[in-house]
DNA sequence: TTGTTCCAGCTTTTT
DNA sequence: GCTGGAACAA
């Protein structure tokens, strides 16, 4: 037994971690400070030395991407295949249990995963035949406002009578969306935990059942958890306090989403026993890096607290770029990047980290401008591409004809005649005889309700997608994915599809034949369970990657929140920008001010080496030119370990280039001081001030209307003659 | 049924 | 100022 190879590699911090006899135990494990690492050594020491089999250990994450990393680790630490480990995300063991006591948790045998598209579908729809009026009642808000009770356990039944009329119109919204859900028997995510809550809540001998096998329960990002979540967290350990959780209040960056990091103080009230363990020694960044993360998330109040240190040295000083717009910024950026890599460095080294999606345009362009290798992270993943949701739909609807949502998506694609008015008609019978749209239209065929050519239409369509059941049945899932593009037509459309990236699509189909096939041999199935729902349940689950993995040498680009947990050795914070970062809409309230800042804290621990922070003076966004002024965050970093950068040679050149056939227009000012303007937009008003010249030219103006404001006199579009 | 035009919206994202 | 989706026309 080789406990030196569990233990040896691990600090005291770890260590105690790792061994604690403690049940309950609360780690808090700041950034780069070996979090995964002691979970994983955690789960072997119970193993080796405890004697848990890897049957009685539950190890629960948020992604795919960590239960995956945290299995292989273990294995390869201990050298043992895991497979009856149950590792997995929230959502995905959740499927598992759900599958497992279908009936005992109130659903059939075939329900099926939606995800938050189809979910929008389905909803987008109940407001349609409740005759709600999609400007006054978005879709997407009904989702949210759904998923949010969702989150927090409330079924529209537990929902308290309301006077408020709004109110109660999203509780009718919700009733209707459950009983679709009911009837179609289709689980969103929110539902997939919520499921499981009540059934370990209601059925006294499953829940016995599980914390009988789960001697060991290991949550990873614990911060991150929502209420629900949590409530399943604290039924399966309500015995024996078996929780062992690993988190950082100061990375909590998902509230917006229903995470509450408020669970770890609660976890601090409901399990008094605990060991509360912290990790601050960082094996990722310099001392600089550190001190700058360390000063600006102390300013947030509430903290649990804790300071990283390291025993690496100080190195580099942060480097503070004030660019004069959004191409200087993306200028310097590709500069420092080329030359890094003058220096002997990769491009892969370098990460450029954002507040906002729109942010990386400016720097792909530039980068594609230089001849530089770069990826965009984030963004559409395989599973999310409508051509692949379309193949899938076909195969949901084979395996369960009362899928409303995929038939809807597929009856008419490829298009084979069946209109918009047709449709309306299987909808409004569908509704009125609450029954699925598969149904609706066997009845409309049966009753001669619709014209011969309609019809026959829809006759085809039911025809095909029995057909397709009955020629796959007894084909492997691969094969199965192949007959159903090629009969359903779909590649064939694609195919055909000159326009449209058509060539593109028809090539990601017949990827999807590769997924399953390599589904299929990956596959355990201990349960036995039908192999196609169990690959259409991956499919929503685990979405697959946003890209294939790139071996070129690249820049990366991502937003701060994609970046979290990982790593780069050179990390260019751009936009560090009032309104930008902190976002406008967090400014005025101080928790989501502090999540900005967590923001903030996690995007700096991603440096390895050098921290690069730049903001712009000026900056084009949503079409509007604005003045920001320099983020807080960049104030909230100690003076003597920042270092502004200041070259401006290059400027002239990015400046004057776009800017010289406007110059002569405006040489001098056209401008005098309390002169009567015209504005499109805000109306009358006087000029106070002017400043600055040429394209820079700017002028205050006291506006009737708005008061005061600055405004670009080359882009006010000014009328003077009044 | 397709192509066009119009118009709102515009943080962050996983499952 | 751009994008995606919906409404509209041919």
């Amino acid at each position: 037994m080789d406990i030196t190879k569990i233990i040896e590699p691990l600090n005291d911090a770890q260590r105690q971690a790792v061994t604690t006899p403690s049940s309950a135990a609360l780690i808090l494990a700041g950034a780069g400070s070996g979090k995964t690492r002691v979970l994983v050594h955690r789960i072997a020491w119970q193993i080796r030395v405890e004697g848990l089999s890897p049957h009685n250990i539950l190890a629960v994450t948020f992604t795919n991407k960590a239960a995956k990393e945290m299995r292989s680790r273990i294995e390869e630490l201990l050298n043992l295949p895991t497979h009856t480990l149950w590792i997995g995300t929230f959502h995905s063991l959740a499927h598992r249990l759900l599958r497992r006591h279908a009936r005992q948790a109130k659903l059939p045998d075939t329900f099926q995963v939606m995800d938050s598209s189809d979910q929008l579908r389905i909803i987008k729809r109940i407001l349609n035949s409740l005759g709600l009026d999609e400007a006054k009642w978005p879709a997407k808000q009904l989702q949210w406002f759904i998923n949010a009770q969702k989150d927090e356990g409330i079924r529209a039944r537990h929902s308290q009578e309301t006077k408020d009329p709004y109110q109660q119109q999203m509780l009718a919204v919700y009733r209707a969306y459950e009983d679709y859900c009911d009837r179609s028997g289709s689980v969103d995510f929110a539902e997939l935990l919520l499921r499981v809550h009540e059934l370990l809540r209601d059925n006294d001998d499953v829940l016995a059942f599980y914390q009988q096998q789960f001697k060991q329960v290991h949550v990873d990002e614990f911060q991150d958890t929502n209420t629900i979540q949590y409530a399943w967290l604290r039924l399966l350990t309500r015995e024996n306090h078996n929780l062992f959780v690993v988190g950082d209040d100061d990375q909590s960056i998902y509230g917006w989403r229903g995470a509450k990091i408020e669970n770890l103080y609660h976890f601090q009230k409901h399990y008094p026993d605990h060991q509360l363990i912290k990790l601050e020694q960082n094996y990722r960044s310099t001392g600089i890096i550190l001190k700058a993360a360390n000063q600006i998330i102390s300013q947030n109040g509430g903290r649990i607290g804790k300071d990283l240190w390291t025993d690496a040295g100080e190195g580099e000083l942060i480097s503070i770029y004030s660019a004069f717009n959004e191409l200087d910024e993306a200028y310097f950026v590709v500069e420092r990047a080329r030359a890094w890599v003058n220096q002997g460095g990769m491009y892969s080294d370098i990460a450029i980290l954002y507040r906002s999606n729109a942010q990386s345009r400016q720097f792909e362009e530039k980068l594609m401008a230089t001849n530089i290798k770069y990826q965009v992270y984030g963004g559409l993943r395989f599973f999310d591409r409508a051509e692949i949701k379309n193949a899938l739909a076909y195969l949901r609807l084979m395996s369960n004809h009362n899928d409303d949502a995929s038939f809807e998506r597929i009856v008419n694609t490829p298009t084979r005649g069946i209109g918009a008015s047709t449709l309306d008609v299987v909808r409004q019978i569908a509704r009125d005889q609450q029954i699925s749209l598969w149904n609706a239209t066997e009845f409309i065929i049966k009753e001669k309700r619709l014209s011969a050519r309609a019809s026959n239409a829809l006759q085809l369509f039911l025809k095909l997608v029995s057909e397709l059941v009955v020629s796959s049945s007894d084909l492997e899932l691969a094969e199965q994915v192949k007959l159903i593009i090629e009969r359903s037509g779909l590649l064939a459309f694609y195919k055909q599809d000159k326009a449209d990236k058509g060539e593109e699509k028809a090539e990601n189909l017949e990827e999807l034949v590769n997924a399953a096939k390599l589904f299929d041999a990956n596959q355990e199935n201990p349960d036995n369970l039908s192999e196609l729902d169990l690959f259409l349940a991956y499919a929503a689950l685990e979405g697959g990657d946003s890209q294939a993995d790139d071996f070129e040498d690249h820049v990366k680009l991502m937003t701060l929140h994609t970046a979290k947990g990982l790593e780069f050795k050179i990390v260019f914070l751009v936009g560090m920008e009032e309104g930008l970062f902190p976002s406008q809409q967090s400014v005025d309230d101080i928790s989501r001010l502090e999540e900005e800042r967590r923001l903030c804290y996690v995007g700096i621990t991603r440096a390895m080496r050098k921290l690069y922070l730049s903001y712009s003076e000026s900056r084009r966004l949503y079409g509007r030119e604005s003045y920001p002024k320099p983020s807080r965050f960049i104030r909230e970093i100690p003076i003597d370990i920042i270092e502004e950068v200041r070259i401006r040679a290059h400027v002239s050149r990015t400046l004057v280039t776009p800017v010289v056939k406007n110059e002569r227009l405006y040489v001098g000012s056209e401008y005098k001081l309390g002169q009567r303007v015209r504005h499109d937009k805000f109306g009358e008003g006087v000029i106070l001030q002017i400043e600055g010249s040429g394209q820079q030219e700017r002028v205050q103006i006291n506006f009737k209307q708005v008061g005061l404001k600055w405004l670009m006199s080359a882009y006010a579009k000014l009328m003077v003659d009044i």
